[in-house]
DNA sequence: CTAAATATTTAGACTAGTCTAAAAATTATT
DNA sequence: AATAATTTTTAGACTAGTCTAAATATTTAG
């Protein structure tokens, strides 16, 4: 069993190889786990002693088989805990990512298999996030962004990138939820920030980082 | 915020100082921890100097206030997870001790108290034990157990003091689940083991042991 | 009341994980 | 290709928690 520790580093190192290039730069990981570099670079040797990751002096981490599962472990359980505190507990789906940080350490995999029937197979987590099944499959991968669109183009949000409380709490005051749709009006030059309609009613101006944030249902 | 061990330690204090006197020695706890007598030494003085508890060399130690507050919560967590896992997942009474040992330390009232609502404020959990509400106040207590009990005496069994798994698939073989009605039909001078009859129909035969972790329901 | 048995504490070492500061390697720039 | 900038690793120290073995208290028994 890996320690949680351990576990979170598995899963920073999937997040950041998600679209098969190598990301996972000691720097990389440091800084989405708030640790120092040195710490990063003395657990990668750990992990790869333990045949979790493959890890050479210098170069970026990539997991091993082995590794992911766990990765994909944690994963599945994050998205159920969610999913269960938002449909269930009726938290807000900006408050539970912090909860669900802590929920999907929990061990016993009989555990997660009643939840996820309990919550009668969910597929998405309440960010649009897809859940993987037992077997570590997911169902859709979340790819395309509202920044990959052009002008004139309409399309749906189906997920957010970014979890932060912050960001969450700024789409709601936008009335941008999963389901909304979004048609760009006008992309401007300089900034690429973009004029959207939302809904075919309201008019918003929202920055490129807000759109990049912003998962859109994939063309065609 | 004390740590997980912390946690752990406090607790282990709470449940064995319960019914007033100080039992909570440094070998009681170890044992309990299945740790050493030295680690809890240790840890024992860390506790006082945080004022979590109160402790001098070589005597039992006691909460504090503040530690007494802190058991309590992760009491009243362990129990609320515990009716979760039997009355929505399903899982057997004999199943969820390992479970709930592990989400008793999740940090988040809001979490607590919103599982406490989706859950209509149960205050018993699946063993029969009180759950503390908000304010740390238990329903009723759990005293007498069958051992208390004489000859020719009938009572109902409202609760478990061991909660193993053993325990309880061995009272699951004998039929004996909360709420059965026993009348002891005669105690044996020897061993103390008792000869019983459940639900006015079964004879069956019980040691001190499986008596002593029985509650039962309080005379008059 | 003294000796033996038992319980508790101390001393010192170990592990997992972290950090700072310095050294070494890699990458970027001229 | 040489130097500068950046990234990564190493060395050494620190904390929480644990352990074994030895020392010291306390309790029990004769």
């Amino acid at each position: 069993m890996p320690s949680l520790t351990e576990e979170n580093y598995l899963k920073a190192i999937f997040v950041l190889n998600q679209g098969n290039e190598k990301k996972a730069s000691t720097n990389a990981i440091a800084d989405k786990m708030s640790t120092k570099a040195s710490s990063v670079s003395d657990m990668l040797k750990r992990l790869n002693d333990k045949k979790l990751i493959n890890y050479k002096k210098y170069q970026a981490a990539e997991l091993t088989a082995s590794g992911e599962k766990i990765a994909i472990t944690i994963i599945r359980k994050h998205r159920l805990w969610e999913y269960f505190l938002v449909e269930k507990l009726k938290f807000g789906w900006d408050e539970v990512h912090d909860i669900a940080e802590q929920l999907e350490h929990i061990q016993s995999k009989e555990l997660t298999n009643r939840l996820e029937d309990f919550l009668d197979y969910p597929t998405l987590d309440p960010h649009g996030d897809p859940i993987p099944n037992k077997e570590g499959v997911f169902p859709i991968e979340l790819n395309e962004t509202l920044s990959d669109k052009n002008e004139n183009e309409s399309t749906t949000i189906i997920g957010v990138k970014n979890h932060s409380t912050e960001f969450l709490k700024y789409l709601d005051a936008l009335s941008i939820e999963l389901g909304t749709k979004v048609k760009i009006k006008k992309i401007n030059d300089f900034d690429l920030s973009q004029e959207i309609v939302i809904d075919d009613k309201n008019s918003k101006h929202i920055s490129k980082e807000v759109a990049d944030n912003l998962f859109v249902k994939i063309s065609e």
